[in-house]
DNA sequence: CGTTTTCTTGACAGGGATCAACACTAGTGG
DNA sequence: CCACTAGTGTTGATCCCTGTCAAGAAAACG
């Protein structure tokens, strides 16, 4: 919950009391080993979850096999709308890496947000940067060539990963193989490839070991046309010109 | 209001007394003309607003001029969550063709959330199918064929009318040129206009003077990779077996 | 009716898909 | 601890779907 509650932050000034009542509302804890599915498209949710450690991915595969990765979950995603659960789920959610998710509580959610109007907005909040996140990977993946989706990509995650402090600007872990951002960006696993090469030799970044390092943020981000608005941080975690100085480790 | 209303009911069991209770929540109406912008991205909205005549369209431009359109607003539609507005709009939304809208007022809108709790799940249905929608776009421009793409869009937009009872399950409106069909799909004009002779000509559809017609509603749903489950329609609006000998007729 | 959109067509180029090996890595079990 | 295997990454060759450019036809519209 912990990074569930860091995120928010850049939404709402929660208080340390909000912070406790939404821990509060943090249910069983589950393990799900890497590859595994946990919920499947159809099934009925029967609760809906955050992310507390490890990646996790929403998924849909058509009828012809084809599949297409939806979103990446990082720790600190719910992974449904706070208010609702659908009667069944229209996409599957796997775990990419080992998982380890904490159930939450509908009802004790929503008192939370009930409960304190912060809670709401930040819940409100986070909701509207998700559906922000996938209508941007509706540009992403509609109108972008591919190094630029790849790239825009690696600035998303790096950046929400900031969010939860899983990042400190310019390195962060990376897991996803090459076949699921294939999937997620509409590509073919070969192009990705050549097209993470090309960002490499361009001396962008480095990628190793699943392992992600930006050597120029302000170059990544100009070449893959991403603007992080969208993801409505308040603070200045994002800015275009990377600022090695800024203060945000004691925030963090 | 009215076709809010109407939409909704596919989502929750809504008496007389809560439409009644959401057209209260109905504020001044807008006209605006064809073409016309209606919210500019990183503009605060003020207010939100559902479509109650003509098409509008959510859309992003690039820096490189490049433009994504994100989802096309039908009559009915909610131009937000209904929970929040956002500081700012990370999209904007224009006119496509004549539009006549109703200002929302936020307050009232979760005040009648809060009154009944059909209209409550009303509301959160609409969010969800919303997003699903979003996603499925995702999917659409992710991992289609030109023509698949297109078909989809077709199947969707018919199905969402009929939801409203703008269509009669194969024949509706259809006013977006073909620069918009590509900026939605992600192609380009003249492999759109390509493309939808190949559909012509395979005698799924006729598209003529801004109506389509649908005449082979099994076959285009199964060619383009048209599964309606993530529209989250309890009637049987969509059987993949076309029956028009079903009764939707009364129950519009 | 002239003017602007929108639609069509043709020719051509190219980004990315596909197919097919091969190398590497990491985990598994003997 | 090594051999084995499955998963992942890399490359080369080839093809084709879709984009781009350009220009003419047809609608739409004031």
């Amino acid at each position: 919950m912990h990074l569930l509650a860091r995120k928010l932050r850049h939404g709402a000034n929660l208080t340390i009391k909000d912070e406790e009542t939404l821990a509060r509302a943090r249910g069983a804890v589950r393990r799900v080993p890497a590859r595994a599915d946990i919920v499947l498209e159809g099934a009925q949710a029967r609760s809906l979850f955050v992310v507390l450690e490890g990646w996790a991915y929403a998924y849909k595969v058509l009828e012809n096999g084809k599949r297409q990765i939806l979103s990446f979950l990082l720790p600190g995603d719910l992974s449904e709308p706070f208010g609702v659960l659908p009667e069944f789920s229209s996409h599957s959610i796997a775990a990419l890496t080992a998982v380890k998710l904490a159930e939450l509580s509908l009802p004790d959610l929503q008192a939370a947000a009930r409960s304190s109007p912060r809670i709401q907005r930040a819940l409100w909040w986070d909701l509207l940067v998700a559906g922000a996140i996938d209508r941007e990977r509706i540009v992403n993946v509609g109108r972008r060539s591919a190094t630029e989706r790849l790239g825009h990509l690696l600035c998303e995650v790096n950046l929400r990963l900031r969010m939860v402090g899983l990042s400190d600007g310019l390195v962060c872990d990376f897991p996803p193989p090459q076949v699921d951002v294939a999937d997620a960006c509409g590509l073919s696993t070969v192009h990705v490839n050549r097209s993470l090469q090309q960002l490499k030799s361009s001396g962008l970044i480095s990628l190793l070991h699943r392992r992600l390092t930006i050597h120029d943020l302000g170059k990544l981000q100009a070449s893959s046309l991403f603007d992080p608005t969208y993801l409505h941080i308040r603070d200045d975690l994002s800015g275009r010109a990377f600022d090695p100085g800024n203060s945000m480790q004691e925030r963090l």
